[in-house]
RNA sequence: GGGCGGAUAGCUCAGUUGGAAGAGCGCUGCCCUUACAAGGCAGAGGUCACAGGUUCGAUCCCUGUUCCGCCUACCA
């Protein structure tokens, strides 16, 4: 026996660990792409391999998994295909640091073991998340779980990578490129973050070459990187310098003589200065100025950002400077600059300047714009294409808000900077002829701090590579057979923009990729619409070549409750798997559903999830009691022949089935969330399984075989509308109560249809509840003890509306507790009026609905004087919609604007009362 | 600097062709009523950021202002 019949409360840990295996046992989620549906698939956008499920993943996911139940439901041929990045820099970065917990640099241990090891870690961390994502109730095919370094999808890297090189779209080349001085690679445009700092801006004199006295004032926020100027710009229109361009300046600290040039995009006439140090090898404006005007670039950084002996000595520095700032990192070396220079008279001011200072978004390291050998792909033969897809609607952007967010990027895209100095990853399928390059590899060896020989071979710019699908055996040029492979691995997101086709086995034609690409949804977050998203259009367009997904949903970032961006440090963090296991995983999935707003982000707090678990526990409680009074016949009398109730919750529902329908196809899952939330609540709970208590507990009743069918159909229907959003409890309750079938997963999802709507049930419902709630307002405002029986009157202008409430008559009287007496309170003579009070029940008086309340109370008024002349005078008509009586004066004086349609007829009752006793002779 | 979004109840937010202000949570009062106290019923609470404009009528459309986010960018 089920324990919805014995608990009262839902315990969702039993039911969801049960279901999440048994639906994954018997094979649901498998896909087949001989299935005749018309198929539906999304590619999971693949976390990291050693991450663990965070309520980002838990959002992202939650609505995917709706999409795709749904669809299921629908019949669709669906396919969620789930995976895992390897994520690059970020995996590495994790097992680094576990080396140096151990005392052991990467450098040390060596590039074959290091990987090993990283292997070895996702072995033993890798199934965390599949997991995770598992207890979450995602019916993804498992059977075809994807790794961004499988083999697989390598092959689909190398076969990219190679294409796209045979087409002259990769290249190799000597930039200016990003580096993280602590990752020590280089890093694309997009992974490095701006962040807003108060910087300084320094005001530094350089004297003109041969004539001392006078000079230039440039401005600078780096000092140090003077030591690498190889020129200084002036606007050529500017008054005060133009005369000065093509003269020398000699740059202090160095002694070096270096040109004055005019360069009007560098220089901006209102900042600063007016003059601008260039420095072409530490600054991407100063690299493009010294490309216009043919400048050397002098790199005094090194790959750690150290300022360089070697470089410096080249250079021509100071000895006494080399001296003092040698071997520094720029932050230490900046005021040991600064010093110098004060000590000069050189440093004319320092102001307090903001400026945006680019980190690795990976550690957080100020990044260094570095000049080095670096791998490229030519974008903008490949963004073209990902323009106009976008443009012209072949990929629908959701919301519609940030096309114009892509548009503007792609539109305005540089070069992708694609190689990486690490490990973890797609190594670059180049080659190296040893014998050829011989001038261009170059070893660097040196000791470490634990002793260990460390050699660091860099491929100059200059080397030669073959570029081939696998190593080559003999040079073409030498004949030479030792190869060096490029060390370098790729760009992370070069692998995952191949995911919708590298994991449908691209580049094999195969029945997976014919079936499945494009894929229907891709469901992500606004924060990789560039790293990801772009990329996979841009990719999927070249190779397939079709767009690689129809619908782009994307959804806002989770914060914790005051906004912030959750994150361990700031220990705000919520964890989804702590909070399914407090309030369980349905609550936690209906809560991120019905809070995901498009273009907001959603602040999450534990309370909302609380409120979403006691919708839980009332689901589970409408079912408990549906299966109660299930006992005894029931009929499928054709719905005409159903009672008003039962047809108007019919009508209700499938309103709701509509309107759900409606939202998901809309990605509204909040709205479709919020409309079943109401409907199962307020609707199906509060008024539909109460109004039907007569008809189930009396055995007599004869609308009880029929109403017990509608509650369970009712009941059944609801839980296969809402199983995308709350998958756990609707399968376990739809298990337990009767049903056709293995699993609610498979069945078939509601349909709205035009003949279950019942207008006219909805209108006499209508009526109902407005005078019910008259009642009970009239109840309460009075201040009835709870025991205390009334009889209420009703009146109303319709009489045909007039004839239905009398109708109604019976549950009116059912749902306001303790006032069985319904009627017409006007019309009631005063035999029974008497016979009422005599049964000691309070009289009150209801108007309700479009009655014309002058008329009401006329008559009202007249029947009084008739009775009694002290009966209470009655006033405060106050519009159309509203009147208020007398009595009780304190009650009315606190509620007078409120009250709403309630007449007390407390001075009546006294008067009848009078009347009674007189009668009894007492 | 450019772009986008937001400002509605104490809190979080709905409110799409302009037509009498909504939900959830919280709060107050009454109620342990045979599905559910993780509950029921009732209730309080809003010049819809500010200033103009269009309109018979504006939370909604237009203009401007203030504040807050986000994205993006080379002001040295």
């Amino acid at each position: 026996m089920s324990s919805l019949r014995l608990e009262k409360t839902y315990d969702p840990k039993a039911v969801e660990a049960r279901w999440s295996r048994t639906w994954i046992e018997r094979g649901y989620f498998r896909a087949s792409t001989t299935h005749p549906g018309q198929p539906y698939s999304i590619v999971i956008p693949p976390p990291n391999v050693t991450g663990s499920l965070h309520v980002g993943h838990a959002l992202n996911h939650s609505l995917q998994d709706i999409l795709i139940r749904w669809r299921r439901m629908q019949g669709r041929n669906t396919l969620w295909l789930p995976g895992t990045d390897h994520a690059g820099i970020a995996t590495q970065n994790v097992v680094e640091k576990q080396l140096l917990n151990e005392g052991i640099s990467r450098e040390a241990l060596g590039r074959e073991r290091f990987v090993e090891r990283v292997w070895q870690w996702k072995a033993t961390s890798g199934n965390t998340i599949i997991e995770q994502q598992k207890q979450l109730g995602e019916s993804c095919d498992w059977d075809r779980l994807r790794f961004t370094m499988d083999e697989g999808l390598s092959r689909a890297v190398l076969e990219v990578f190679v294409r796209l090189y045979e087409d002259g779209l990769i290249y190799r080349g000597e930039r200016l490129i990003n580096w993280c001085p602590r990752c020590l690679t280089a890093l694309s445009d997009i992974e490095v973050e701006h962040e807003e700092v108060k910087g300084k801006l320094f005001h530094i004199r350089y004297p003109l070459a041969g004539d001392p006295n006078v000079s230039l004032v440039v401005a600078t926020t780096r000092p140090e990187t003077m030591l690498g100027d190889t020129a200084v710009a002036v606007h050529p229109d500017d008054p005060r310098y133009r005369h000065l361009i093509g003269r020398n300046i000699r740059l202090p600290l160095t002694g070096r003589d270096i040109p004055i040039v005019g360069d009007a995009i560098l220089v901006d006439l209102e900042f600063g200065t007016g003059a601008v140090k260039i420095t072409p090898a530490h600054d991407f404006n100063d690299y493009e100025a010294g490309e216009r005007h043919q400048l050397p670039r002098l790199p005094i950084f090194d790959h750690q950002a150290l300022l360089d002996p070697a470089s410096l000595t080249a250079a021509s520095v100071d000895k006494d400077i080399i001296a003092d700032v040698a071997g520094l990192p720029v932050a230490k070396a900046r005021p040991k600059i600064e010093h110098a220079l004060k000590e000069r008279g050189l440093l004319v001011k320092a102001e307090d300047h903001k400026m945006a200072l680019g980190k690795c978004y990976r550690c957080k390291t100020v990044v260094e714009p570095y000049l080095s050998p670096q791998w490229f792909v030519d974008i903008k033969p490949l963004a073209e294409p990902a323009i106009r897809a976008v443009e012209d609607g072949r990929i629908r952007i959701i919301p519609e808000g940030w096309i114009n967010n892509y548009l503007g990027w792609m539109r305005d895209i540089k070069d992708w900077c694609i190689s990486r100095q690490i490990w973890w990853g797609h190594q670059i399928p180049a080659w190296y002829c040893e014998r050829c390059n011989e001038p261009f590899i170059h070893r660097q060896t040196s000791t470490n701090a634990s002793g260990a020989v460390i050699t660091r071979v860099t491929l100059l710019q200059g080397a030669k590579p073959v570029v081939a699908r696998r190593a080559p055996a003999v040079c073409p040029q030498c004949g030479g057979q030792q190869w060096l492979r490029d060390p370098d691995v790729l760009d992370t997101w070069f692998s995952s923009g191949l995911w919708p086709f590298s994991t449908l086995g691209w580049p094999e034609h195969t029945p997976e990729l014919k079936t499945y690409y494009p894929t229907s949804t891709l469901v992500t977050g606004l924060d990789i619409l560039f790293f990801w998203v772009a990329r996979m259009i841009m990719f999927g367009l070249r190779f397939m070549p079709d767009v690689p997904f129809r619908d782009v949903y994307i959804h806002a970032l989770v914060r914790d409750a005051e906004g912030q961006k959750m994150s361990k440090s700031k220990g705000n963090v919520i964890d989804p798997l702590h909070v399914m296991d407090q309030f369980g995983t349905d609550a936690l999935r209906f809560t991120l559903a019905s809070m995901a707003s498009p273009g907001r982000d959603l602040k999450l707090a534990e309370e909302r999830i609380e409120g979403y678990r006691n919708f839980a526990n009332k689901i589970w409680n409408a079912a408990r009691f549906s299966l109660m009074y299930l006992e005894g016949p029931r009929t499928s009398t054709p719905l005409p022949e159903r009672s008003f109730v039962d047809r108007w919750i019919v009508s209700r529902l499938n309103s709701t089935v509509r309107t759900v329908t409606a939202e998901l196809e809309a990605y509204r899952f909040d709205r479709a969330a919020n409309v079943l939330y109401h409907f199962i609540w307020h609707e199906y709970c509060d008024w539909y399984l109460e109004l039907i208590k007569p008809a189930l507990q009396n055995p007599a009743h004869p609308d009880g075989p029929a109403t017990r069918q509608t509650l369970i159909e009712s009941l059944e229907t609801t839980m296969r509308l809402l199983h995308p959003f709350m998958p756990f409890i609707t399968e376990e309750i739809w298990q337990t109560i009767p049903h056709d079938g293995d699993s609610i997963v498979i069945q078939r999802y509601p349909v709205a249809d035009r003949a279950l709507d019942a207008p006219d049930a909805e209108q006499r419902f209508a009526l109902l509840e407005q005078a019910v709630s008259l009642v009970r307002t009239g109840r309460v405002l009075l201040n009835y003890p709870p025991g205390q029986q009334i009889a209420f009157g009703v009146a109303h202008d319709d009489p045909e509306k007039l004839r239905q409430l009398q109708q109604l008559d019976s549950h009116l009287a059912h749902l306001s507790r303790g006032a069985p007496h319904i009627g017409m309170q006007h019309a009631w003579p005063t035999a029974q009026r008497l016979r009422l009070v005599a049964e000691g029940l309070t009289i009150g008086l209801i108007v309700t609905g479009e009655v014309d309340l002058k008329k009401a109370l006329d008559r009202l008024a007249k029947q009084r004087e008739e009775q009694d002349k002290d009966i209470a005078r009655l006033s405060g008509k106050l519009d159309n919609k509203e009147f208020v009586a007398k009595a009780p004066a304190e009650v009315l004086a606190e509620h007078k604007d409120r009250l709403r349609g309630v007449q007390h007829d407390q001075a009546m009752l006294a008067s009848s009362e009078q009347q009674l006793r007189a009668l009894l002779g007492a």
